[in-house]
DNA sequence: AACATGGCAACTGTCAACAGTCTTGCTTCC
DNA sequence: GGAAGCAAGACTGTTGACAGTTGCCATGTT
């Protein structure tokens, strides 16, 4: 049933769980379901159509992802997020990409990696010309880069999970305030201390950026 | 069925699949399953006596915290760490420890926070005497109460994901050896720098702290 | 009108079963 | 003897149904 057209290019067989997952991500981190409603489970998997089982284990995910949390009776609901949170969300975001900049720092051959960041840099500047979401995502590919480089999968991970919470802030923030803060100048330091190899400016470019990330959220 | 004799006293009635999670976390973390094992559904759910259903949403939860990891064909299996990972994992927690740190140096009024952690130093130096097991639920604890006092409730959460991972790491590198690093005076030093607010100084500990623990884990 | 009460509807927790796929080992044919 | 094919087994993906609990609403009582 669920085996029929897919695949039909290098369309990768992907289960009606991550699918589901991908699109509630989408659909709370957009907004399109607010903040604070209540999901019911008997109606998001007629919506999805999918059963309630898989439905339940992509919720799992999501709220590990603190994307949704839980009430009294088992009650899920989509988190809502007031400025101390997000502020806080960027703390926690701050510590892990300085600790991405470091650890760059301390490698040896920084070329290749210096060569991704451009590119993401680059691709931030293309994007740049196109709408506020084109920016955003190209905003948040370069930072995913800065972790992913570091070939610290932990680090990736635990980034990974912050995500959704970043763009829930950027969504309640509004994504024009948001763009403010995505200038390909700001960037292009980060990437030049790294390139020198100086770490501890590196680090507080990256601290003083989420920090301006936040206070522009928050207003 | 499942509403028999518990709470009779403040036991919350917890739900099988928190059961199931709990059961699990604590089988993977002190190795009693091997890591590398592949976790059949069938087998598991017969073992813990839970439909499959309710085990594979435990299992999300297990693989969002880095517990557990998914083969070619959606085969589970409980991760394996090597020296690397256990120095990537432990590079991540003092990057989440050290924000712990600054933040409760940045706070106004201390008094409350130094009389927690004072506290848990105690229970530390208690647990001294007893076996490996306590002391290190012990400074778990204590590590845990640093990150909770900052009020920052995704920092917590983060730390809460890679909390199985530490455990993983301890017992992988043997707890004997994880105990060396678990000296009162060290984490005293924690304390006393967050008391004076000299947030440099805090970071500067947690950091060597970790570093010293990863060193003794994996070498 | 305020209040107790009995029953109904809405949800979540849990389970057993079906379907599809990959592996494996055996059989059969050249 | 070896290779292609075939059939059984092992697992995971997915579903629909049942059970228990909570909250609400209508109804009757004082």
């Amino acid at each position: 049933m669920a085996t029929e057209s897919m695949s039909l290019l290098g369309l990768e067989k992907t289960s009606l769980r991550q699918q589901a997952l991908a699109a509630l991500r989408r659909a709370i981190t957009t907004g399109e379901i607010a903040p604070g409603t209540h999901l019911v489970e008997t109606e998001l998997s007629e919506t999805l159509q999918i059963s309630r089982g898989t439905l339940r284990e992509a919720m799992r995910q999501l709220q590990q992802e603190g994307l949704i949390s839980a009430g009294p009776r088992g009650r899920l609901s989509v988190r809502h997020l007031d400025a101390k949170e997000i502020c806080d969300i960027f703390a926690v975001r701050a510590a892990l990409e300085s600790l991405a900049a470091r650890e760059l720092c301390a490698l040896e051959d920084r070329a290749q990696v210096i060569k991704e960041l451009r590119r993401a840099l680059e691709e931030m500047d293309r994007a740049s010309k196109d709408g506020l979401e084109e920016r955003i995502e190209a905003d948040l590919n370069f930072h995913r880069t800065l972790c992913g480089l570091t070939g610290n999968e932990t680090l990736l991970h635990s980034w990974g999970s912050l995500e959704g919470n970043i763009r829930m802030s950027i969504m309640f923030a509004g994504f024009e305030r948001a763009a403010q803060n995505m200038s390909v100048k700001r960037h292009g330091e980060i990437v030049d201390a790294i390139e020198t190899g100086d770490a501890a400016k590196a680090s507080e470019a990256i601290t003083e950026h989420m920090d301006g990330a936040a206070k522009v959220l928050v207003g």
